[in-house]
RNA sequence: GGCGGGUUGCCCGAGUGGCCAAUGGGAGCGGACUGUAAAUCCGUCGGCUUAGCCUACGAAGGUUCGAAUCCUUCACCCGCCA
């Protein structure tokens, strides 16, 4: 068996960290508590945290003892990001993130817990150990084992300084806050080794030496790489926008298609990072894709493996199934009502009564487009169709034979954006 | 503190009184080609009750029949000199 540091290796799961041989060997010496943490900067995570539980779970298939932080003081006050100072949002909206995500990460770590008979995680708010934290102490406790010097030299910190934006004396802080947790998780559980991005590189470091300091012990820390893509674009986003992992933010069915959809290249490369098959396997899919990319047996490895993890094995199914119905170009009367209708509450549908609107009312309705004029000029080029049957009058009200069974419409944009319209009572 | 330059649509960037909802490029969107890819080509790209109207060129006033374009004040940014 290898050990689990060749095997982040050879998926390309380490940008960096701290001594290797040390940390291999610590890992080797039995297991070890490790943490990860998660800001709530907004209602949900996205598919670009995914990474980080990569990490987590093949440590905690490793035999280690996975603690899982959520930010609750640390999103009051803001990771300071290269550009410009985060809007602070209020302590109850934060708290509802804290609450929302706490739920959302089950699947990743708790779900083998009891599968598998591996350590279950250990939940911890940072909040509850910042909160009763008085700026006393914290300045005479804390704050004396920061030099400002070490401070201002890291990048986050100097990014912003040489920026326009300039930095606030509030985010300037925020290193001390998550170092202080890399502490508190230390005392509290005897947590040593701390992942994150490797954007999170000076945080990690710096809980490092904050605990070398006060405890005089050593504590480890791992960064993943930045996902990126071919196109140069940032990783995470489709047309919808960003791609949560809350099903009310991005659906099952968007989910298995932002994977579906990856360019050859990034799904080739995107594999061993977000798949958990064996090696062999990833290198035949590899080559799969590299002899026959029409087939997509890369994206389609990510597409299943990621939504089931995420979302479940019956979500799945409904995705690739919702996929077949809408994309398959057949007649959409032979799909049946069942069919027909999971497939488009998976795509996302609205329900309209008494008088029908028209096909521009209706793509603004569903969201397809983002006004009306947007609606006319789809049309206009051609891009609206209704029951797979391309329109070309905007202001043209479906009629009543077509109305699909179950009472459906299907809506498309484009290629790919479809949507349903429900007859309503 | 003094002098000069700038602020235009999602981004970059033209435009110095009417032909400007505003040239061009990028992003986005649609079409063709394909594989629900990429590249390429074509089209489109503020909103609405769409042959018309409304809102828009840092902000607020003003001149004018008419202003992104002229004037005044304010805000911010960038140079040069102190």
């Amino acid at each position: 068996m290898t050990d689990v540091i060749s095997e982040l290796h050879r998926r390309g799961l380490i940008a960096q960290s701290t001594d290797e041989d040390a940390l291999r060997a610590h890992l080797a010496s039995g297991p070890v508590t490790y943490y990860c943490g998660f800001d709530p900067t907004a209602p949900s995570l996205h598919v670009g945290h995914l990474l980080q539980f990569m990490v987590l779970r093949a440590l905690q298939r490793a035999g280690h003892q996975p603690i899982v932080l959520v930010g609750g003081a640390t999103g009051l006050i803001g990771d300071p990001r290269p550009t410009a100072e985060r809007q602070l949002n209020d302590r109850g909206t934060v708290a509802g993130w804290v609450d929302s995500i706490r739920t959302q990460v089950a699947p990743f770590l708790d779900v083998p817990a009891q599968r598998d008979g591996l350590r279950a995680p250990v939940y911890v708010d940072n909040l509850d150990w910042t909160a009763p934290l008085t700026a006393i102490d914290f300045l005479r406790e804390i704050g004396k084992h920061f030099r400002v010097g070490r401070m201002l030299a890291k990048e986050a910190v100097s990014a912003r300084l040489n920026s326009e934006a300039g930095i606030s004396y509030t985010e300037f802080s925020y290193q001390i806050l998550q170092a202080n947790d890399f502490r508190e998780l230390f005392l509290r559980h005897g947590c040593t080794l701390q992942s994150g991005g490797s954007d999170q590189w000076g945080n990690l470091t710096a809980g490092i030496d904050l605990v070398r300091r006060t405890e005089g012990a050593t504590v480890h820390a791992l960064s993943t790489p930045l996902v990126t893509k071919s196109d140069g674009t940032k990783f995470g986003k489709s047309e919808g926008g960003t791609v949560w992992l809350d099903p009310s933010l991005t659906s099952p069915y968007a989910f298995f298609q932002f994977w579906l959809n990856a360019d050859d290249a990034d799904a080739r490369t995107w594999l061993p990072l977000f798949s958990e098959r064996p090696a062999e396997e990833i290198e035949a899919l590899v080559a799969e894709s590299l002899e026959r990319p029409a087939a997509r047996a890369a994206q389609r490895a990510l597409a299943e493996e990621l939504t089931r993890l995420v979302h479940g094995s019956e979500e799945l199914r409904q995705a690739e199934a919702a996929g077949r119905a809408l994309f398959g170009r057949d007649d959409l009367s032979a799909l049946g009502a069942d069919t027909l209708g999971a497939a488009l509450r998976e795509a996302g549908s609205v329900t309209v009564d008494g008088e029908t609107p028209s096909v521009a009312q209706l793509l603004q309705l569903t969201g397809l487009v983002g006004s009306l004029s947007e609606a006319r000029r789809t049309v206009k080029e051609g891009g609206a169709y209704l029951n797979n049957e391309r329109v070309t009058d905007a202001e043209a009200v479906p009629a009543d034979d077509a109305w699909l069974p179950g009472g459906w419409l299907v809506l498309r944009r484009g290629k790919r954006a479809v949507a349903g319209v429900r007859r309503g009572a």
